[in-house]
DNA sequence: TGTACATCAGTGAACGCGCGTTCACTGATGTAC
DNA sequence: TGTACATCAGTGAACGCGCGTTCACTGATGTAC
């Protein structure tokens, strides 16, 4: 898997370099035209070269697309995937200003929180400074393109990282979701999830399966899976103008919106006090 | 605002006719090219008549664009004010099986609850009945398209139906949130919703301008406003094909997610138990 | 009821444009001996 | 180090296609008197 060789030739140099122009230019064009107005022409008109010539990078226009998609998505993979690095797994052992009796498990807690938000401002801030490349991958599926199987594993970056924020509090020990005392109206627990507590476990398994053992409890899984649609959803709103003349600067609803379903995710309640 | 005639000309139902036809098959294309794609002399084609003669009923392809824009929207909100009407918006005052003490407030809570997931369902239906009516209204904005104001009225219907029903359960005295109690880690309660309470009380009091009184509690109106991205999050996901190889048939997830969100929205906890 | 005029729907040709993809080709770069 | 051959990048013309919109026109429907 070593490259065969230690240097490029220059026309593999050459090669490579053209090709990251032919995607940036195309990415650049994206925003006037959408998925499916691009257009090779017009990539190659802007580049100085003839429209022939970017069969030599692409053998076709959905060849492109899909080369476009899979950096977008492994660029809002790799963003999430180092905010979450970038906050400690936990809080220094010694830290002040704890209780000595519920310090440790409040600070595996606090850790996963803001591990998660991290994660989930991540995910805005690009979507944000990348609209195009959002609705891309995002918003609604290109007409008669079929996306191939090499774009599977990009796109679960995100959801994979997220999930695995919970597998790592898990691991140190985050207490399953605590939310059996209160009842509600409605029949809507663990004992109801049936087939949904299965297809979660699967998922769980999938982004786990270098690290078996301590598995993430369905309900939080499947709690997980609900948060990961509302960001989703709350940021194709704001992008796509659900959100125009209502939450224009929506920065308070989102950090309120990822808290809150934090909270929800981990089975805490959903309240008003401080 | 009455009709100034009785029964219309023949020039005039032949227009109103073609007109319907015309959307009816601009409506049918957009499977299969996407709102971009969208080509007037294919729908004129297919009409059978000339390309031209579609200037005579929408002036351009961006009018055509817009009113099948304002029909899906009046579609959709048209199917969940209906689903919500449905459901009684209290059970029959003296059912069986209801304590004397706390009777009468759980029935309106679970009327509420009844009425909210019926909403939330009928969204979801209508979607998987018409998805590609779905991407035009929620998916990726057109490039070079933009919406003009006519649009407004008809986009609101959902959000505003979805919100009348806690109204109505407001005014029928469902208490409002009872979160205060249980704290989380972090600090998201009410004092810290800032603009936000100004921003969702301004969204309550336009869709209840004409029934003063009885104000939703900001943070329920927050929550609602974050439910209400959840349940678009999610059904985009699966119309867009985020769920492939996942949660393959959505219901079960769906069903879960609505109840869990429900239950957020009016404070409840989010818990196991039944 | 009948006529004169105005309104409107639909025609067909045209303008000017852009697109994806193929193909035979030239000339530069790389490789093997 | 030098030559012979293979590989590859880029060219330019062409194929066949579809598009939105305009315009002068014909003929049918509606209206006023």
């Amino acid at each position: 898997m070593a490259p065969p060789k230690a240097s490029l030739t220059a026309r593999e140099r050459a090669r490579a370099e053209l090709t990251r122009e032919i995607k940036k230019e195309a990415r650049r064009q994206l925003a006037g035209t959408g998925a499916d107005g691009l257009s090779l022409r017009a990539v190659a008109r802007e580049l100085g070269m003839v429209s022939s010539a970017l069969y030599r990078y692409f053998p076709s226009k959905d060849d492109l697309l899909t080369a476009l998609i899979i950096d977008a998505y492994d660029a809002v993979g790799e963003r999430v995937e180092a905010a979450i690095a970038a906050v400690p797994e936990e809080p220094p052992p010694d830290g002040p200003g704890r209780t000595v009796t519920a310090g440790r498990e409040d600070a595996t807690l606090g850790a996963v929180r803001e591990r998660w938000l991290a994660g989930c401002r991540a995910v805005r801030t690009w979507a944000r400074a990348h609209p195009h490349e959002y609705a891309l991958i995002y918003g609604s599926p290109v007409p008669g393109y079929q996306a191939p199987e090499s774009t599977i594993g990009p796109a679960v970056r995100v959801p994979f990282a997220l999930i695995r924020v919970l597998r790592d509090g898990a691991a140190r020990g985050l207490p399953p979701a605590d939310g059996g005392t209160a009842g509600n109206g409605s029949a809507t627990g663990n004992a109801d999830l049936g087939e949904l507590a299965d297809q979660a476990v699967a998922i769980a398994a999938l982004v786990t399966e270098t690290d078996p053992g301590n598995p993430l409890p369905p309900d939080v899984a499947v709690r997980a899976v609900i948060a990961w649609t509302q960001l989703f959803g709350m940021v194709s709103f704001e992008l796509f103008g659900q959100f125009a003349n209502s939450f224009d600067p929506a920065d308070a609803l989102f950090d309120y919106a990822a808290g809150q379903m934090m909270s929800f995710v981990l089975g805490k309640q959903s309240g008003t006090g401080k």
